[in-house]
DNA sequence: ACATATAGACTACACCTGTAATCAATTATG
DNA sequence: CATAATTGATTACAGGTGTAGTCTATATGT
């Protein structure tokens, strides 16, 4: 990974990673229920995901339809394995920890990683 | 938490989160096996930390003694929970995935973690 | 007492980020 | 066809970040 992806770049891939590709205008509707941002902002996000190297342009017709260069888990999985390096020295308990504060993971969170840590310990 | 911790001025909190009050010095000394920064950098990353208010002073001498204003869990709490959502839309197991990849989880993080995820269905 | 080392304060500066505005080309519309 | 709307390109600008340098006062060694 060349590249870092700040946090609203983020949120512009994460539309582009649940569908892609697609146009600057329809990533636009994708984020304005959640992010209160002009389109103007969007594009320029956009326009820096391209130039770091994080998504792929094809022109279609007068514009650009954009495709992420990896996928969620590809950035994902180094991202996560740096946050925990950084905060708990690699420790992965006191991260699952954190998460279950608050009520953070359901039971079926909780099955899930049983079930993840019973084909590890094969 | 009003305030963000950046990248490297976290690597000074975590040295003040094993060991603190400390002064300067001190923590440059800490750092300096690990990371390549002038004393100057790690000064002015102390200061920014007090600035922010992530850092309370202690006149001792001519020189502060630096102290964390939160523990170091207060911090990863919120900023655990809020990388979640941000990567995975705060659900834990695919962050528990990606720590596997690669070998990252020892037998006794397993371990570690079941013990919590058995506490937790109660 | 004087030179030197050291601490903190202030300043620097380029790059990244968040958040757009303006401009130029092209398409769609009346 | 002329004008309006849309697209991407270029520019803006303040605040954060990485990474220091300089200035000033004080403590320390001789």
């Amino acid at each position: 990974m060349k590249f870092k992806i700040s946090q609203s770049e983020l949120e512009v891939m994460n539309v582009l990673w649940r569908e892609a590709p697609l146009g600057a205008a329809e990533v636009v509707t994708r984020l304005s229920p959640e992010k209160d941002w002009s389109a103007r902002t969007i594009k320029t996000l956009l326009s820096r995901l391209v130039d770091k190297g994080a998504l792929t342009t094809e022109p279609e017709g007068r514009r650009y339809l954009y495709t992420p260069t990896l996928t969620r888990d590809s950035y994902a999985g180094p991202a996560t394995r740096n946050f925990a390096a950084r905060l708990f020295g690699g420790r992965a308990a006191p991260l699952v920890a954190h998460l279950a504060e608050g009520d953070g993971l359901t039971d079926a969170d909780i099955a899930e990683i049983e079930a993840l840590l019973e084909k590890l310990k094969k």
